[in-house]
DNA sequence: AATCCGAACGCAAACGCTTGCGCAACCACA
DNA sequence: TGTGGTTGCGCAAGCGTTTGCGTTCGGATT
């Protein structure tokens, strides 16, 4: 067997609830005597059994963190940050990764989560339903991804500014005929395509221009679907001579899908991405960037600062802010080809 | 308060132990009277607390799995796929992320993770000292990068053969003066550039090509080492006609650094990489393909075997397939211009 | 009809910690 | 010397499960 508090409490001659004390740096220990248990802790190699010290307080000492997909650049950037501020405040993380349907409903009908964390950090917008169950947890709750709860803390950015700023951008460059390829905001419930199509088409009426439907396809915020999507555009009588993809991952499954065409970017095409993803800059993407990890890191911290302070209420919502990147992907239309 | 066990019983008018047997399929129950319980729990909205199942039983139903980057795109791919396979079991993941120093002394020295996980995933290689210090968690261990330990599982690929078969390609092409760009060992006790140097190594003297120690760079297996290493390559009195980077971060790095000297590939320069990252198919990178996610998956399963049949000895270690995949950074040298 | 047996269930003791409360011992002050 | 207030520590009752063992009971066996 493992040593366990009493071993401890043995060796020092003293009681467990002592140890307990002393260990965790709670008054009613003499600092001599707290000297004596650390050392004596440390000398047999003990360390408290968590599932014990959490079915008699209560406290795990453990956050949920929930995500669609790990894997996904955005989302383990933002894991990979919050990861770090609750490892360092003593916190362990118990990672959920709900990408398929059968492991999103497996989780929220069974919710392993209840009673095994101190609070949760979503990545993935919960469906009304799935929001209740959380709710019933009872623990404080956080998210980073638009299209917010009630009840949860979210740390986001202006995403409706960010693609006005992208847009923008095109247009001032002469583009009159831009495309966007979006992604559907159904199965995940979130807001960010609805949010960034807005900012779309706020600049296309500043600017006095018609929005053509037909220069919006779906691009399922991935690399293969922007490719599919671009190529669509590409079908069209007219195609677009500049278009706003809502992340760099379809920008760059666009940017493929140029290259397939022999079409040179950004002379023929220009295309300009959403996100600022690490190897936006290896391809020269022009985008707008924002601070993925700060996102995580920011969500994590107001976590923590619940767990602190639990009656001081609910944070306001966060804005982080975003910035536009011009790189190599956007230029002025070419005029003297098409027509 | 939260539905207990109790309340179930209660609700049943059975006593706890009956519903804890009904509840978890253990033999001792009438068919009848389980489903009744199933009913009522399920009714209730009863799940069992996990921390005091696991006091009791001694078993967590937890998996941990220590990562040195989750943000990096192989260690996240990895963890996406343990992942799944530990939640289809049953088991809940706890994940720690070890990137900064402190952060993995913190971990190794109060190993948080003891009496916490009935296995351990590491994807980072501990050295002596630490794997120590996991295999006195006693449960079972297992890895999937190259370096392994005694007591741990370990799925992996040959890196020296793809390593091998990257420079041959180059080779057949015609290059004589192949870089490469590689990364340390030893921050990470990984032995993975080492096996890829290796192979390199083999087929230059296999070739009758004498290996110039000025043509190695090191990357740090990042996109920006694997940039400023190309421009050191270029900026020897004789640059390479070709490049082999150890990794596609580093491949797509170079390719950077060659945008920017205004150096076309594969015209001027060839560039071969090593994974195949989610996004080298973008920009067309000849590489060499590690199935990523399968050797998450592998490893999860072994894991799980483990603790199906915990007598049945450590599996050997697992060696998955790798492919040469032909992109277009790569072409013979270009024999016009530079002597 | 006496016996045996297995199935179905309850009892109660862990599991390893936390924490409210009680109780000495000690200090300072009057 | 007595009173009141700290300080430092031990007692013991939980926390919500699991599990070895004991009990009950209906039915099969002689």
């Amino acid at each position: 067997m493992t040593v366990s508090i009493t071993d401890v409490a043995e060796a020092t001659g003293v009681s467990a609830s002592t140890v307990s004390r002393a260990l965790r740096g709670r008054p009613g220990v003499s600092e001599e005597m707290r000297a004596r248990i650390v050392a004596a802790a440390a000398d047999l190699g003990y360390t408290a059994s968590r599932s014990a010290s959490s079915l008699a307080s209560g406290r795990t000492h453990t956050i949920g963190v929930v995500v669609p997909y790990v894997g996904r650049w955005f989302f383990g950037t933002v894991l990979d940050a919050a990861e770090k501020v609750f490892s360092a405040a003593g916190y362990d993380v118990l990672l959920y990764n709900l990408g398929s349907p059968e492991a999103r409903k497996r989780f929220f009908t069974k919710l392993p989560i209840r009673k095994r964390v101190d609070a949760v950090l979503s990545l993935l917008i919960p469906d009304p339903e799935e929001a209740a169950a959380l709710r019933s947890l009872d623990v404080p709750l956080a998210t980073t991804v638009g299209g917010a709860r009630p009840g949860f803390t979210v740390v986001g950015i202006d995403d409706r500014g960010g693609a006005e700023s992208a847009v923008r951008h095109l247009v001032n460059l002469g583009h009159r005929r831009i495309g966007m390829i979006s992604g559907a905001s159904e199965p995940l419930h979130w807001t960010t395509p609805l949010d960034r199509r807005q900012g779309y088409l706020d600049v296309l009426a500043d600017s006095g221009i018609e929005p053509d439907p037909a220069l919006e396809a779906d691009g399922g915020y991935t690399v293969e679907g922007g490719e599919r999507a671009m190529t669509e555009l590409l079908a069209l009588r007219q195609p677009p001579t500049a278009v706003f993809a809502q992340s760099d991952e379809m920008a760059m499954g666009a940017l493929r899908a140029l290259r397939r065409h022999r079409l040179r970017v950004p002379e023929d095409v220009s295309v300009v991405g959403f996100d600022d993803h690490e190897l936006s800059e290896v391809v020269g993407l022009t985008t707008v960037a924002q601070p993925v990890a700060a996102q995580g890191r920011e969500a994590a911290r107001l976590l923590l600062a619940q767990l602190d302070e639990p009656d001081a209420g609910p944070p306001r919502p966060v804005e982080m802010p975003i910035r536009f990147i011009l790189r190599e992907t956007t230029a002025p239309p070419y005029t003297g080809r098409r027509r």
